[in-house]
DNA sequence: TCTTTGTGCACAATCGATTGTGCAATGAGG
DNA sequence: CCTCATTGCACAATCGATTGTGCACAAAGA
């Protein structure tokens, strides 16, 4: 009975277990196939017209008109799934970021995907949430995906899961958050420069007893900006104390928390630093809880600058990173590192730091 | 020669065409062939033991075992792309936004990311960058990258290219911006009612003379609040006229342009009703450059809240929208979708607004 | 007329994992 | 001792696009 026979070939077709998830989704999307049969051609020879390799083949004109009539006609595209895995190439590049929701990494997310796109890219986001743990899970779920490359910052108390991808010899481009003598291609701005700087500015304002609010300890930016501060005030004969320095995680309630302790428990603090947007955001938090005036009371100097820094009750004197070119320069880097297969020579890229003075800061000794 | 023989065949290895992109990624990945190898069985029993069918197809604890240990001794990770072909699912979430660097986008970007995550799909994002061009672009690639599903802030001037998607049974959730009478499944605030009671504070402080700062005319969002600042308007017997509508953007600078317009050209002007964040911080820069006090000379109001609002000079009145609730909502409605392959009957989800109330509003009653 | 060169295209293998089916070997029942 | 059921696994097809190779046919030269 053909009848039969039939009707069972269609059922197979429905509900086998390998086209289950076609029910609900009934549209046939057109393949390579319908499109060789649509120009009464073969695959090989569809397949050629389709990707400009005519007359490398030698398909004739007319050939290669009808297909790509047909492809026109049916409005093909070729699955980029088979396509990737065929020619193991996935054009697929990774991204993971500590917070997305934060601008400063939003900021960054957003150039490395335009960079990409414009570049034939397509951008894999994950979130790691501050978790190492989850950083690691991440990347194994992208190198399971084959992503071609990888832009990270990373929470940026381990690289060994880095380095391990460095050593497979896949293209990973760091921002941020670094690690002091690694081989890892590392975009960041200039911390120690800058914190130097800044501190410079405070202490010629005349400050003396500095309070920092300092993010993850053990992190490369963290602690280079320690440093700078620490450079700046032994040039001017100065210490920083242990007690001078709080917090514990570049968030607003490590801020909250890091800038209540030290207002409370050191009398002759006359300004803060903080080291980042989140952290300072949780610094005049707890000085407007207090009722402290800035820069009367207390003043303050925070790393990161905001559209709204110079709208606030007291215009914030901030250190303003560069964080489009810190995002443009880590997708050039990346995309190049994928397209050429080469890899960069220069391991660390400094991107330059401005210091946007306002007026968050007082000047001691005028007043004096 | 044996020797000339088998430089021959590395030589093919190395540099025919198919095997270009290996020259210098040269490391092997473990295939379940090599597992299937190393375990002394057949790739279908290691497949099956790898999948937890062992059982169902009668394969002995003992072989079980064997294959397990093998893939865990050679670290086994199977291409996603492979079996992304053969099963044609690629457990892939894209996402699409006008602009990432948006604190309000990024927000959505982490929420969704994180949930998809967490549901083992990975996101593909996308940025728009307010274009609807550029929009319908991405999402081809998207299609092409047979994504499972997409949640997408479009540019909201046009819907055939989504609603297309729509009809091909593919699960979309649109995000803030929507479309009136759309089968679309959509995920927004409430911007009229929000846009109503946040008009009735001004005008219950005995605004009678209101600016508006609009943001781009015809998207949902935008006539939305309109609609809700002329029905609050009109129940109040004052009306909205043409000229105290100005902008055309989402964004900072025809926020800027639009403010300096209005104050110049309408004296009556009190108070100001500027329609999204950016938008907001172009008011402040226009008010601040043309010396204007704020709430003294101007009152103010903007949709969004942020972080800063209220350490700004003047603590702002804002209408905060919930964007967290907004994004875990998107991203429960997609997954959900995605995973039973039903969709949803309910097509429009607002989820509610709260006007937090600062200083930035004078009450013009009380200062006569 | 027979060979040679060149043109135009089709055939089949391949990428890595999954899955329906088939085939031995073993044991139980008649 | 023969049949039949059960267990345990291997073979081969498949997903869609790409690509090396080979085979016709036609034109040109001997």
């Amino acid at each position: 009975m053909p009848t039969g026979d039939d009707r069972g070939g269609i059922a197979r077709l429905f509900f086998s277990a390998q086209f289950r998830w076609c029910v609900g989704i009934m549209q046939k999307t057109v393949k390579l196939k319908d499109v060789a049969e649509a120009a009464g051609v073969s695959l090989s020879t569809a397949s050629r017209a389709l990707s400009g390799q005519a007359s490398r083949y030698r398909i004739s004109t007319e050939t290669e008109r009808l297909v790509l009539a047909a492809a026109d006609r049916l409005s093909f595209r070729p699955s980029q799934v088979a396509q990737s895995f065929r020619s193991q190439q996935t054009r697929l590049l990774g991204v993971v970021l500590p917070d997305v929701s934060n601008p400063f990494f939003a900021s960054i997310a957003r150039e490395v995907t335009t960079h990409a796109e414009d570049n034939g890219y397509s951008v894999l986001l994950a979130d790691s949430r501050e978790s190492t743990e989850i950083e690691q899970k991440l990347i194994l779920q992208l190198r399971a995906r084959e992503i071609e490359g990888l832009v990270i910052s990373p929470v940026g108390l381990k690289k060994e899961h880095l380095e391990k991808l460095h050593d497979e010899k896949m293209p990973v481009v760091l921002v941020d958050r670094g690690f002091p003598s690694s081989p890892l291609v590392t975009v960041t701005s200039a911390h120690r420069e800058a914190a130097k700087q800044a501190t410079d500015l405070l202490v010629a304002n005349g400050h003396r007893h500095i309070g920092v609010l300092q993010g993850l300890p053990g992190t490369f930016p963290n602690d280079q900006r320690l440093a700078g501060i620490r450079e700046a005030l032994e040039e001017a004969g100065l210490s920083l104390s242990a007690g001078m320095v709080q917090g514990d995680q570049f968030s607003e309630s490590s801020g909250y928390r890091a800038t209540r302790r030290l207002i409370e428990s050191q009398p002759e603090l006359t300004a803060l630093f903080a080291l980042s947007n989140q952290i300072g955001l949780g610094a005049l938090r707890a000085i407007t809880e207090l009722g402290k005036k800035v820069p009367d009371e207390i003043s303050i100097l925070t790393f990161d600058d905001h559209p709204y820094s110079e709208f606030l009750v007291c215009p914030m004197t901030t250190v303003k990173q560069n964080v489009k070119e810190l995002g443009q320069l880590a997708a050039k880097l990346i995309t190049e590192e994928m397209m050429t297969g080469k890899r960069t020579d220069r391991k660390i890229h400094q991107v330059p730091v401005r210091i946007i003075e306002r007026a968050s800061i007082r000047n001691l000794a005028r007043s004096h």
